[in-house]
RNA sequence: GGCGGAGUAGCUCAGCUGGUUAGAGCAGCGGAAUCAUAAUCCGCGUGUCGGGGGUUCAAGUCCCUCCUCCGCUACCA
């Protein structure tokens, strides 16, 4: 049986519609899926909403709405934007369903059973934007003299009755499984953040609240849900069949990695894996915090105004070329910038002219100088060294670094080699061949179609659709079928000056 | 204040454990070719590798220091 492989995306907060961070995280975890299941790995790709807290209630009550109807509108569009970006998804947890919720008092009652939660009195200063108490000292002034978080949210003073897990209990236990697993957190710069973060000692962590009723009620303690972290963190596992710990779970659990922003790493790789341990649950293998995208090099914000809506984006330029954009120009793990020039020049350079040409020129001339009827590849030596060098890059460079999500290093291996395709073919010249030597023409072709194969279907993880494509198109010609008319795959995207914002 | 990133050609960036004349893509200039989506291929860069010191036969790559930007974190009155 084929070997399990469990990735998540981070849950997103729908206190709004998805924004173009969204997009990249799903595309980037989607294409890790589709990579995995390429090399014949059993994959479950997890991700979801996560829907309770008081946020999503003020923007429910903003729009004087029902906080469920609420939630289910603005999950959608989340459900949606993974729909139409190709996102082979194969749970979608919303973390208001019952499913989830029978979950999240399996792991709460786990961590109750191992005595590390313990009722307490909490005063000080919320944040509800933050979600979080601060202390007094923490607070600055706003420009009119009022208390402000460190964030310059709005605080108030706020005392309740709350739960509290012993978080401090397990600094010791986290720092000796960062240490025993050096790729734990990814990448390396994040995880010395995270080391000292747990050096400098943990504080015991309010994991409930009275203030508010929209979330998983506490078991036994009336008037209390959980803090939104302790249900959200829980889809991952609820995701694949907790709290039954049968079948998928026992499959899938722990996963592999969870794929989030770099903004909630702390939640995942200090909170989650200390529930986990209390919870006498595995960890998962890896949690891998990338960058932010940036708007021309700005940080997205709606005051700003600056806030993209990956579904126009993907609208205006297509979804693959979308996704090949947002993978190949940028580093995973750092913060990278877009803008529509960006998007195109790279579409237009990469996918369009070096390798949609290069197959339309090379089916071109089959469907014209051949009758449509792929030849067998070539045994000359310089074809012996293209195939190679295809197969070099498809099968050597493309999976060493897609392993370790380094996407933007992966597809550079697969355009060398499509550099070096267009080199052969002009090397060759199978159009001066045509009338000087039509059975080497005939070589050089199927060489280059056999390579265009393997180029598309190693970039299949990226740009699954056009690549298909492109397979049926030249699968069509299996078994001496003739092929048909070749069209561009990759038309050239064209700026207008609506793109300049 | 502490810790960690980043500062390399006009633009975006590669450069692993120090070692031939510092690289790629984009843009620009010139040329070849004409099968192809006016696509492709070839050639062309006097860059103080943020500043300054140091170690070394040899440093973008190590050490010290300073400057700028970013992230995490702590604190002061």
């Amino acid at each position: 049986m084929a070997e399990p492989y469990y990735i998540t995306t981070a849950i997103s907060y729908p206190n709004g519609r998805p924004h173009i961070g969204h997009a990249y995280e799903a595309i980037a975890a989607d294409a890790m899926a589709r990579f995995r299941r390429a090399q014949g790995r059993d994959v479950r790709l997890v991700t979801g909403t996560d829907e309770h807290g008081l946020k999503m209630v003020q923007a429910a009550r903003a729009e004087n709405r029902d906080t469920l109807e609420y939630a289910d509108e603005m999950s959608s569009y989340f459900k949606a934007m993974c729909d139409t970006l190709d996102i082979s998804y194969d749970a979608f947890v919303r973390t208001s369903e019952d499913r989830h919720h029978a979950a999240s008092i399996a792991l709460w009652k786990a961590l109750e059973a191992a005595g590390d939660l313990y009722l307490d009195r909490y005063e000080g200063w919320y944040s509800v934007r933050d979600e979080a108490f601060y202390d007094e000292k923490e607070l600055v002034a706003g420009e009119g003299g009022e208390q402000l978080s460190p964030q310059g949210t709005p605080v108030e003073w706020t005392a309740e009755e709350t739960w509290f897990f012993r978080l401090s209990k397990y600094q010791e236990p986290l720092l000796a499984h960062f240490r025993d697993n050096p790729g734990f957190i990814q990448p390396d710069s994040r995880r010395n953040e995270v080391l000292r973060f747990v050096e400098g000692g943990l504080n015991d962590l309010s994991v409930s609240r009275t203030s508010f009723d929209w979330g998983v009620p506490v078991p036994g303690s009336p008037g209390h849900v959980m803090y939104v972290w302790v249900d959200a963190l829980t889809t991952y596992m609820s995701g694949v069949g907790f709290p039954d710990r049968d079948g998928d779970f026992a499959r899938f659990w722990p996963a592999d990695v969870h794929l989030i922003g770099k903004d909630i790493v702390r939640f995942h790789t200090v909170y989650w894996p200390a529930f986990l341990m209390s919870a006498k649950l595995p960890l998962p293998k890896q949690v891998f915090g990338h960058g932010f995208l940036l708007a021309r090099g700005e940080k997205m914000s709606k005051s700003l105004g600056n806030v993209v809506d990956p579904m126009a984006l993907a609208e205006r330029f297509g979804v693959d070329p979308l996704r090949y954009f947002l993978l190949r120009e940028i580093s995973f793990g750092q913060d990278g910038s877009y803008s529509a020039e960006a998007i195109a020049t790279r579409c237009n350079a990469e996918l369009a002219n070096s390798f949609g040409n290069l197959a339309q020129r090379s089916l071109s001339m089959v469907f014209k100088n051949l009758d449509g009827i792929l030849p067998p590849p070539g045994q000359a030596e310089e074809d012996l060294k293209l195939q190679a060098l295809v197969v070099t890059a498809a099968q050597m460079e493309m999976p060493r670094a897609f392993d370790q999500f380094a996407f933007s290093v992966g597809i550079e291996a697969w355009l060398r080699a499509v550099f070096a395709c267009n080199q052969y073919v002009d090397a060759m010249a199978p159009w001066a061949l045509r009338k000087t030597d039509p059975m080497r023409m005939a070589e050089v072709l199927g060489t280059v179609v056999g390579c265009v194969r393997a180029l598309a279907e190693a970039i299949q993880p990226i740009i699954p659709t056009s690549a298909q494509r492109l397979l049926d198109f030249i699968g069509g010609g299996e078994g001496g079928q003739p092929i048909a008319a070749p069209t561009p795959i990759f038309p050239r995207l064209e700026l207008t000056e609506d793109d300049s914002q």
